[in-house]
DNA sequence: TGATTGTCGATTGTTGACAATTCGGTTTTG
DNA sequence: CAAAACCGAATTGTCAACAATCGACAATCA
């Protein structure tokens, strides 16, 4: 391990238990126990424990007081929730900086939807890197970095949210080129209000199949009009 | 104490902490020592750890590896983020609802209004209270749970920043008083686009004040415009 | 029978001690 | 004399053991 980067026992089980989330290695529902993670861990239960709050924060496991830890069940309305506040932030991304992009900034997002473009459909992973990478010039524009580090841990959750959903994956691949160039589109439009519905639109897209999917009344959701 | 709202050591440690800081009990920039604490409230390290790691988060105080823990102080430019955030929440809990509020709503903020009315100029507590239970109604409007408690860890960090300003407190009860009743008439129009100018507005008055008494050039930051 | 109470195991909540790291000042060295 | 190496106190990071709490099942009593 080298020295320059020295992570806490704290930070690696962080990582490792999140990575292990969204690679479903660890489903929603599954039961997680301090001490048998400390156990796999080969660390205390310290460490676990402050890790498994940071989980907590970022809406991956849940706490029931005295009672246990589980992975978190993402439901159709967390990621209509999850979704609506990602893109609030964007939004103020981007009326803060006028709806004005640069060059360098389209020319970056090209580059993604390029590899979004070839990327085979079965390939969740990959399609779920490029629309972060995308979504991140939006945000790293405003230059604000709270305003990141919010949005990344909302990422984390939706992300369980949506891989975990059938309807979510059909055509995924596909379906994600469109969306993103249609957003990127709207970009370069530079309308802000034009803009702030593509973003509202572009996340709700994928929510509604889970709702349509899961039987939930669509109508009580406004953003689905 | 009541049987019915057990609380562990960690929450009662976390929202202690939290009344000092706010109550300027613990200044900004007080160094914070977990072993202090543990003496001073009587229990171990433990639940110290885990209360500050909250409070971390909240941005109220600032951990350094290995070294130590102090009491964030807290910028202009930190407190435009978090203006700007909170505003873009609760702009997104006004479009869910169209703009559209009820009368009882409008009722419940006029109380408010009414209250803030009549507070003295030095009673900072007072006028923070009003605001947050103001805005609570907006945010509320959503009936998103997660949006509810972000936007609330977003208030503490906005609270310490403001109160800490002498220029925020000049006049601050009139002048909360007079922001506040321009953003309730801005709600009764029921136009989004103007709404969202007036929270917008809202947030970045005080903000501006502290920005021209630190002497930070106002043309950077977009929503002074 | 069925509702209440008691007990037990599992798991979290908490503790005090130990290890690793950082920072400041002091000594050493060229 | 300046810079590098070094020490030591202070503080966080980590650990293993203990206490408190909850859920389920069994025992008890009307």
């Amino acid at each position: 391990m080298s020295q320059l980067s020295y992570r806490t026992l704290r930070e690696n089980v962080e990582s490792a238990l999140r990575m292990k989330i969204l690679n479903q290695e660890l489903a929603p529902g599954t039961r997680v126990v301090e001490q048998n993670l400390a156990k796999e861990f080969g660390v205390s239960r310290g460490p676990i424990r402050e890790a498994l709050r940071q989980l907590e924060h970022e809406g991956l496991v849940e706490y029931v007081r005295n009672a246990g830890c589980s992975v978190k069940k993402i439901t159709a309305e967390d990621l209509y929730e999850l979704y609506l506040m990602r893109a609030s932030y964007e939004i103020l991304s981007i009326e803060l900086c006028g709806g004005v992009f640069t060059g360098e900034e389209f020319q970056a997002m090209e580059r993604v939807l390029e590899e979004m473009r070839t990327i085979r459909d079965g390939d969740v992973n990959h399609v779920v890197s490029c629309d972060f990478a995308l979504h991140k010039i939006i945000i790293e524009k405003s230059r604000l970095p709270r305003l990141l580090k919010a949005w990344e841990e909302l990422n984390f959750g939706s992300i369980v949210a949506s891989i975990s959903s059938d309807a979510y994956q059909a055509g995924l691949a596909r379906r994600q080129f469109n969306i993103h160039s249609a957003l990127v589109d709207a970009l370069r439009g530079g309308d802000t209000a034009v803009i702030r519905r593509a973003i509202y639109d572009h996340y709700m897209f994928p929510v509604k199949s889970i709702f349509q999917d899961s039987g939930l009344p669509l109508e009580n959701y406004k953003f689905f009009a």
